[in-house]
DNA sequence: TTAAATTGATAGTATTACTATTATATTTGC
DNA sequence: GCAAATATAATAGTAATACTATCAATTTAA
């Protein structure tokens, strides 16, 4: 897996940015600097000057990769997903047993990300950090209707049928397959962002995984349809 | 019901406010308007001096009762989710059937709120889509374990913990009541989310309803779990 | 009716989220 | 190895944001 990432290149819907980041020094700087900061501040104190001056650059040189802040989130978060669809399906490829396939898929997008594959300067776990805490402001916006158009969530919404299509096979009558899909991928960031901040109102912890959950509620919930 | 809400109020935690909007009438326009100008806008684009100029009075004295507009939206959230609460505990209180309780109780944590109950000058219906495009942007910060401290979000938890214990009458055994619980709060705006603007990641529409996958998903899960 | 409280008007500040221009490096193609 | 193209840096500027402060005018309550 690892291996396999060093060679090829995670890809991002090209509209999202002006100039490539992975083609330049400077690009690779701001992506691996933007996850730092925006996980130490916040993505609403974040702003391109602060990080200019973390990296010893100019706040203009970052308007020529990245049109707004929210399109670096666009960004990071589109890289994410994509990073979790390329080991969904390189892990799930060889599973032939439909059931064991979904519980893997559920296993791997539910999990905590906590080592980072140290294959690139994507720190993947802050990236994971700061999808359960900002991930939901790329899409909670009077524009997303329109980002939505220009295809920002592609891949996103590729990842979630991916996930239905494994539920259908396993119970085809089940008639929430995508809801389910949807609640699994969102449902587990925000249990795990509950239980940073919110512990009096989640059963998760260490032990008692999201992961667990949402195995538990899936499987109950398609052996028992039809 | 509409009845008790004209006499009963609805109580919102007093550290939010600084003067509290339902003891005067420029309060009260604040309140009613900021709530068609959010949803218009949108919380980023709200400023209080937009809402200034629609009701005709100043920004500074909207400084007045809150210190800043996230404070108002964490007003905003607590007026909901306490209004909320209000009518899952008289609707629920006289069901002794522990199943019907709760699927009462999901019909009504999870339903599209239509209709405004003009008792008062908040729009419910027009707060609900607030609440499901802005809410989580109120939690969604850095500050959240400062705001969680100050009890910013105890109405919200105390209706987790309630929902908990009616899945927890159906089923003492099942392990993660907590979760489900907020599973099914969050999980049903964001569906209705989907709903509107991402619906090819959601079986959700008018016919099949976000309770309905609720209702579903959690029996399902309570039935088959010891 | 007088004081207290509320609201309005105006001004001011530091920061944000950019755009524009020009100068200086750096890379590349021949 | 050098010119041309490209990328980056520096500086300046703008309208808007998210406030704070002060003081005057108005309303309300004792």
């Amino acid at each position: 897996m690892k291996d396999l990432l060093t060679t090829l290149k995670i890809s991002v819907p090209d509209k999202i940015f002006i100039k490539d980041p992975e083609t330049s020094k400077l690009g690779k700087r701001i992506i691996e600097n933007s996850i730092i900061i925006i996980n130490d501040i916040g993505f609403e104190n974040f702003t391109f000057k602060k990080l200019g001056t973390k990296i010893g650059s100019n706040e203009s040189s970052i308007y020529r990769y990245f049109e707004s802040k929210h399109k670096l989130l666009l960004y990071l978060s589109s890289w994410y997903w994509a990073w979790l669809e390329y080991q969904l399906v390189i892990e799930t490829f060889s599973i032939s047993n439909q059931e064991e396939k979904l519980e893997k898929a559920i296993k791997i997008l539910t999990k905590t990300v906590e080592k980072d594959s140290n294959f690139s300067h994507i720190n993947e776990t802050i990236l994971y950090k700061i999808i359960v805490n900002e991930s939901s402001k790329s899409f909670l916006t009077k524009e997303v209707d329109n980002d939505n158009k220009e295809g920002y969530f592609q891949i996103y919404k590729r990842l979630v049928t991916r996930l239905e299509g494994m539920i259908l096979d396993v119970n085809s009558h089940y008639k929430f397959a995508l809801s389910l899909a949807s609640t699994i991928i969102e449902g587990s960031l925000h249990q795990h962002f509950l239980n940073s901040h919110f512990p009096s109102i989640t059963n998760c912890d260490n032990h008692k995984t999201p992961t667990k959950f949402f195995l538990n509620l899936v499987f109950q919930t398609l052996n028992n349809n039809e």
